[in-house]
DNA sequence: AAGTGGTCTAGACCACATC
DNA sequence: ATGTGGTCTAGACCACTTT
């Protein structure tokens, strides 16, 4: 690595010695929870300095995808009960956040993916989706409707994984059963009417103003894993964001 | 600076640094769009490395209290025409910023803080605020509701300068006209129905759907500086945010 | 040519966790 | 005692901007 780049592909070095860490992040090379090894090994692997290895590693961990703690080491994130999913917006009217909680009964369906959601996802045309649909509790009451679409190919099976516990959460299933890490999440807010399907068991008025939340979730390869709407009724919560 | 700290408020060098920069340019020793000192003269000044100074500016940097150029300098971020404020997050439906143009008619009213103003805003009892109402316009169309709450002391005659202009940012007001930098914001999200001083002005039923947003934003020192609702009429535009 | 921030290195010492 | 990341320093070279 010490002969000069000057290409039209030039990156920092640091920045290439990240785009490898990320690679191997992205192939399970080292899994969720794992350790890496230390800045010293890396920088002696890649022939680069320590202080390189460590700009590297503080970009990673900036975008959550690695966490580091002094005198133990830095780690693949990992989801799960201690380290809950950051990106979960929704906070009780008192600005508590909301233990994930739902209803149990989840329904799903498989079929053809619209042209939209083959956009949204970057789907092959004829390509299966599947939709599942589920009801979350805030406070014991229902308040939010979700609708989550995936690509039947990328995760079979995934509906069942939801019908055994009722407070999983899906990117912790992701991670654990299908190896794929949300980093990053897209969504779009709006007030729309209650429909009758949410109206049914949300215990609203059909009409009555609903928050609507369009989502689209990334990979660590940057490809959308998932998209997902949900419908909240913000009486008893609201949609925080900190932004600066 | 080179005795070792041990005490209670121990903090590392760069934050000492930066703490020192913050305080200059809160105090308006440097004001929005100045440059700084190199990284070299500043290190000379505080008798501390060069590199320590740039993790103190690289930290105001990703607050985005400075904006870097390479070659250039170091700047007291401004904003106006060509820096548009950041955190403003509504969309147009395809997914456009939307540019900040208002109907013109701003009415405004003086009173005494509300015991929840004077919490949200940390006034002493007895203190007075300003409430501006003002209609936000998207593709020539009224869809958003503003009001505006602010200490009255901090921000004497602000309503005067939004009369005379209908694009004016109020936190460029902020800036230019009383040295005060919004530099954070946490906003609270909810559906609810219009109200009928909203159906009015906004073309819109009573009871419509309208999302509707709940802000207090931050000066440089942590502060809250301003109180703001905005009721939104999403059938032409959306809330966009982008979490990782 | 001179000055700025951006990258890279090498080495020192510290705080923290583990053995 | 050892190993980890966190801080701090000093110096080199590069890329970009302005004079």
């Amino acid at each position: 690595m010490s002969e000069t780049l000057q290409g039209p592909d030039f990156s920092p070095l640091y920045r290439q010695v990240k785009e490898l860490l990320l690679q191997r992040i992205a192939a399970g090379h080292w899994k969720p929870g794992d350790i890496l090894p230390s800045e010293t090994k890396l920088a002696g692997e890649f022939n680069v300095s320590q202080g390189t290895v460590r700009k590297a590693l503080e970009e990673l961990a900036a975008e959550h995808l690695v966490v580091r703690h002094q005198g133990k080491g830095t780690f693949v994130t990992a989801r799960g009960a201690e380290q809950p999913v950051h990106f979960f917006s929704m906070m009780t009217a008192d600005h508590q956040r909301l233990p994930p909680r739902f209803n149990g009964k989840v329904t799903h369906e498989v079929g053809l993916a619209t042209p939209a959601e083959r956009r949204s996802l970057g789907l092959p045309e004829g390509a299966d989706v599947v939709r599942i649909f589920r009801v979350r509790l805030v406070g014991g009451t229902p308040s939010m409707f979700d609708e989550i679409i995936l690509a039947r190919a990328q995760f079979p099976g995934f509906e069942q994984h939801l019908n055994r516990d009722d407070q999983v959460n899906t990117y912790v299933i992701m991670e654990k059963e299908y190896g794929v890490l949300a980093v990053r999440s897209e969504e779009w807010l709006s007030a729309v009417p209650a429909e009758p399907r949410h109206a049914e068991v949300l215990n609203v008025e059909v009409g009555q103003p609903m928050l609507k939340i369009d989502r689209v979730t990334y990979g660590v390869d940057g490809k959308p894993i998932e998209l997902r709407t949900v419908w909240v009724d913000t009486t008893d919560c609201h949609y925080y964001n900190s932004v600066s």
